[in-house]
Order: C-alpha cells, then sequence, then structure tokens
DNA sequence: CTGAAAGCGCTTACAG
DNA sequence: CTGAAAGCGCTTACAG
C-alpha cells in the first residue's frame, strides 16, 4: 500500500492540500478553518495513518529537524555518554541525530561537516579536531549554528562547551604532590593542538611550579592517539628505569587503561612503587586493582548544554549570534592508585 | 552567499539543468554529451563549490543513504562499539546513520521506527525489544529492509546477526560445573522476552542436565534492567546467605559490573568464597580484581555484517526479500574470577 | 472560511 | 547531442 499524501486526504474530502496542510500543522483555528472541517481532516488523516513526508517539509521550509554529531570514536565511553545525553536530549525537542566518528582526522571531519551540511541538519555539534581558524570559518560562513564540545579552537570565537581541563588537572597534580611523590610524570595523546591536552599540560606543570618542583621536560611525554598501545610500553619504560619517577599522570582515559595494564605486567605495584591518576573517570577506574584515583568530566551535563545552547541557536535564528562559553567544573575522584587514600585506609584498620 | 544550484551552473553555462545533472551524476558519457561540455560543467560546478541538495535528491529518488539504528543504550559499550562498526561500514557505501537510545522501552521503539521511516531512511537495523508479530509485521508491509541485531523475534521470518547464545552460556556454565562448584546460580535482566536472555538461561539448564545437576529454581533470578543497581544486593544476599551458592554467571555486562561491586563490598573473596563469569565482555573485565571470565561477543563483526546485509537489501530491492540469519560464533575469556585459572597460576609459582 | 499556484532543488521519461 | 516539462510531497504568500 502506497503512502497516503496530503493530497489524498484533499481530495478524500474534497478539499484543497492547503486547508488539510493548515489543519494538521494545527494552524487551523489561527487560519480560520471550522472547527467541523477540522475534525474531519484529522479524523481521515488518523484513518489513513498519514505521516507528512518530512524530506519534502525539509525541503520546502530548509529545517530538517536534524542535528549532525561528530565526535572522535563513539566506542570510547567518553563520547557514548555524551552522545546519549545529546540524543536524549534532541529527541524531547523532536530531533534526530547523525553521528559520525572522525578518528581525530581533521580531513575526515572536514568532509563529515559537510556532508552533515549538505544532508540539510539544522545544527552541529563537533568534538573537533581541526586545526582550526579555515574550517571555523567556513562553518561560520555557511550560517549554520554549531557548538564545539570538548575542544575549543583557540583565538576563534565560537560557542562551545569545556570542561575545566586546568583546573582538573592542576588539582590533580596538587594531590599527586600532597603524597610526597614529586616526581611526576605526565602523559598526553596527540594530535597535539587538541586544547584539552594543552589546557591539562598547563595545569599540571602550574601545579608544579607553585610547590616549587622544576618542570622536567623529560617527564613529559606524548603518545599518537592511534598508537596508545604500540608505544607505551616504551615510554613507560624509560620513564620508570631512566628518569625513577614516583607517579604517573594519564592526560585521558585510554591512556590510563593502558599504562595500567602494562604496569601491571611489569610487576610494579600500585601505588607503592608507583602512584597514577587518569583524567576523564570511566567504570573501570572503580573496579580496577588497584582503583584509580581520576578526574571526574561531567559527560551528561556537557551533551545536555551542547544542545541546549544548540537550539537556541536553531531557534533564534541570525539574531541569535550570540556566543556561548561553557567551562564545566571537574571534580577529582580519589581512589587507591595515589597512596594516600589507601594509606588512610590501612591505618583505619 | 547562497548555495549555488544546478540551474545556477546550468544559466551560467547557456545549458539546462538536465545536462548538468546528467554530467555530475557521471552519466555523460552513457547520455552523449560532449567531451567538452562535459568539463565545462565540471570546471564550474567545482569552482562553485557545488553541492547537490541531499534532501532535493532524495524526495526525488525515494533513496536518502540514510539508515536508522536504533539500540537501547548508546552508552553500553556493547552498543557502542557495534554502532561504532555499523558507522564505520555505512560510511565506506556513501551511507550515514541517525541512531536512537530505546532504553528497552518497545512502546519508544516503536515511535522510533515510525520516526526514521517518516525521515525515509533506506534502511533499519534494530537491536529489537519488541515483543514481535505485529511490529514485525508492521515493518515488512512498509517494505523498508531492516535487519535485527542481538535479539530476533521468535517464530517470525527476518533477517538478523546474532550470537550463539545458547552455547556461550552452555560453555560457560560447563566451565563454572569444572570448576568444581556445582551451586551455580544464574542472574538475567528483563524484559524477559528477550530471546538473548532466553537462550543463554537454556544453555545454562542444558549444562546442568549433563553434568547431572538438578535445576533449581530459586537459583535463577531475574532484574529489570532498569534496577539492576537497586535490586542487585537483595537478590545476591538471598543467593548467598540462603542457597548457600558457590557461583553466579551474570547474563550481561551491567549485571556481573554491579554483581561485582557489591560482592566486593560484602568481603566475599573471589574465587575462593564464590566465582563469578559474566556474558559479554568489556575492558572491565581485564582490569578488575580479579578479572573477571566472561563470554567474548564479536560486537565489530555483528555490525558488519548488519550492514553488509541491510545493504544487499537495500541493493537488491524487493528481490532480496531474502531471510539472512546469522548466528556469530562467541569465545570464552577465562580469566581469575572462576578460580580454575587463578589456581593454575598460583601452582605454576 | 477556502483554494489555485508557485516553489524548495533535484531527476528522468520523453521528444527532437 | 540537448532541452522543456513533469513531478517527488510538502508549505505559504496571495487572492477572493
Amino acid at each position: 500500500m502506497k503512502k497516503t499524501s496530503l493530497k489524498d486526504i484533499a481530495s478524500q474530502l474534497g478539499v484543497s492540500p492547503t486547508l488539510v496542510s493548515f489543519v494538521l500543522n494545527d494552524r487551523g483555528d489561527e487560519k480560520g478553518v471550522s472547527k467541523e472541517t477540522q475534525k474531519r481532516v484529522k479524523t481521515l488523516a488518523r484513518k489513513l495513518n498519514f505521516k507528512p513526508n518530512v524530506l519534502a517539509r525539509s525541503l520546502r521550509t530548509g529545517s530538517s529537524k536534524t542535528i549532525g554529531l561528530i565526535i572522535a570514536d563513539i566506542s570510547n565511553n567518553f563520547y557514548a555518554v555524551i552522545a546519549k545525553s545529546i540524543e536524549d536530549q534532541a529527541s524531547l525537542y523532536g530531533y534526530n541525530v547523525i553521528f559520525m566518528n572522525s578518528e581525530e582526522d581533521s580531513v575526515k571531519e572536514r568532509k563529515m561537516v559537510d556532508l552533515l551540511i549538505d544532508r540539510g541538519v539544522d545544527g552541529l555539534i563537533i568534538a573537533s579536531t581541526s586545526h582550526g581558524r579555515e574550517d571555523m570559518r567556513k562553518l561560520r560562513d555557511s550560517k549554520i549554528p554549531f557548538v564545539l564540545i570538548d575542544r575549543y579552537i583557540p583565538g576563534v570565537k565560537t560557542s562551545y562547551v569545556i570542561v575545566d581541563n586546568y583546573q582538573g588537572a592542576f588539582d590533580m597534580t596538587n594531590h599527586l604532590l600532597s603524597t610526597g611523590k614529586s616526581k611526576v610524570a605526565l602523559l598526553y595523546v596527540t594530535p597535539s593542538h587538541l586544547t584539552t591536552m594543552k589546557s591539562r599540560i598547563l595545569g599540571y606543570k602550574d601545579a608544579l611550579r607553585k610547590h616549587g618542583v622544576a618542570v622536567n621536560k623529560r617527564l613529559i611525554r606524548e603518545i599518537r592517539h592511534d598508537e596508545i598501545s604500540e608505544k607505551m610500553a616504551l615510554e613507560l619504560k624509560e620513564l620508570v628505569l631512566e628518569e625513577n619517577i614516583q607517579s604517573i599522570f594519564f592526560l585521558n582515559n585510554k591512556l590510563a587503561t593502558a599504562g595500567l595494564e602494562l604496569l601491571n605486567k611489569f610487576d610494579l605495584r600500585i601505588p607503592q612503587d608507583i602512584s597514577i591518576a587518569a583524567f576523564d573517570d570511566i567504570d573501570l577506574f572503580r573496579f580496577s586493582y588497584p582503583t584509580i584515583t581520576s578526574v571526574i568530566q561531567p559527560k551528561v551535563k556537557i551533551g545536555e548544554k551542547a544542545f541546549e545552547i544548540l537550539f537556541e541557536k536553531i531557534k533564534g535564528g541570525e539574531s541569535t549570534s550570540e556566543v556561548r562559553q561553557i567551562v564545566l567544573p571537574v571534580e577529582l575522584a580519589v581512589r587507591d592508585s595515589c597512596g594516600s587514600n589507601m594509606a588512610k585506609r590501612l591505618s583505619g584498620l
């Protein structure tokens, strides 16, 4: 059976498609359609199981009620939770979300942005791996509302929702130092322009300085995001054997997970031999042995805020070109991997 | 600047939109457009940064190059990995994916199916929580290709990609019994019509019988999927205190995670006091203390196969109404939570 | 109170 | 080799 269209209803009722359209879009009263007629239209529409063709409507109105979501990798819990939160929120407002995985590839990301725009999305939420200005300028020129999450582009005025990376890293480094282990190594991932990593590194350095500890560049290591499993062992060996570090701060959950696995394999005791901490909390850190001290990011909130702002922009039209920049606070989850907590628990026994 | 359309190019070149359309869809040769003209069209299109309006094309052709994905919850790693795999595959073929979280709510799911169809998706991949026949009949009537993943609807002929739930549960129960702990409790989640759970329960029962162990209904407990954290403690207490169980087989990763947390809290030693095992492997199980023995599901493969089949159906049109039913094999990851492995390792010291 | 008509931007039979 | 025209299914100014 063919799908019923506006015309079908109109012809069966002997009225015009125009009228049917008005009634079905709840503009019947406004347009002064008689209650009687409205009821007839609605009844028949229901009976025929009429569903407006969303494509046709979008083509005509220019609004697709769809937003695009570009993240690095949906299988990373960080993005998965954010994606869930965005979809939940979007569906509340009748919006659907198309998602894509950029895999931290800025070329891919650019293509995805174009693809999504071609699809007629009303707005975009992007955890951008883009290097910047150029892409953002194009985006702004396209007049399509968008909000960045997790990372922002320095020097470019765009709306974003991020977390307080600096403070989180600062606090965590403080915590590490407070346990007396002043040789703190830092591991972060590239692409190196990621603002998340930059802010966290800064927080780490400032915390060291505050404690009068000189920043030692040899203790700061980078690993490409797609080579974590290959390169982690090497870095760890150097840090442990050559630099005699006392603790490691992993700047994302993947690094920490890979690091933990290896440290266990090396038979290094955590936290006795070495303390570790992570940025971004995942379930695993509450269950691992030992449990991992980490910086908790408000993932659900990130998604909610991002959609909220995007929605405002979509509704507001050109007028709402106002730039909204949200920095959400983070929290420390102190567990056993840095010693302080375990020592406390043991002394309580 | 306004987006350029076919017409813009046509008028600037003094040709018809028809011709431009032919050329840009690489049907120039077929239609016998002169090489010369083709080049002019393509050059201008590139210069004007022409992007065909996907909506208009979809409206006209009836193909949107979009598929819909309905899963229970993208923040569950099981679905996230599958979703990643589907999107990877889809983008290879120029398809985009709209995803929705049904949260195991069959009413929501039904609405989502309608929504997605209204959006003009070319096909659907669904981890269905539906009770069945009625919904599937509607889906089939809508003539839109779809493939089920993870669960199927018993007695309804549809294409699906699932795993060998029966065998996985059978093997795992065998393994549990082989360690000498014959009082094996089983925890599963409702909605109770989920075929995954049913097959796993069957596998468990058959394994018991094979070992001459009577199935004890008191050892089989169900928990609503959205009440796991609230109800787990109660069930566990009863099982441990009243039933004196020796091991627990958790039928999904959420149950196992919640169970592990509580068992640790109760200060029960795993596996000395109690063995545990899980269906569906997640990272956490390799890091927890002890590591958790689990059934590994080929998640990436599920996604790939599902898209592959869906794609065939989309391409094949009505003719490919062939029903494809794929049951992927699972694997056991034997770790420390059931004793056998740990004992082996210790004896090796 | 209601309708005829244009148009969103494509594609595709049809005609020459 | 190329073009005029219809049509996908809506919405919306315009007219009466």
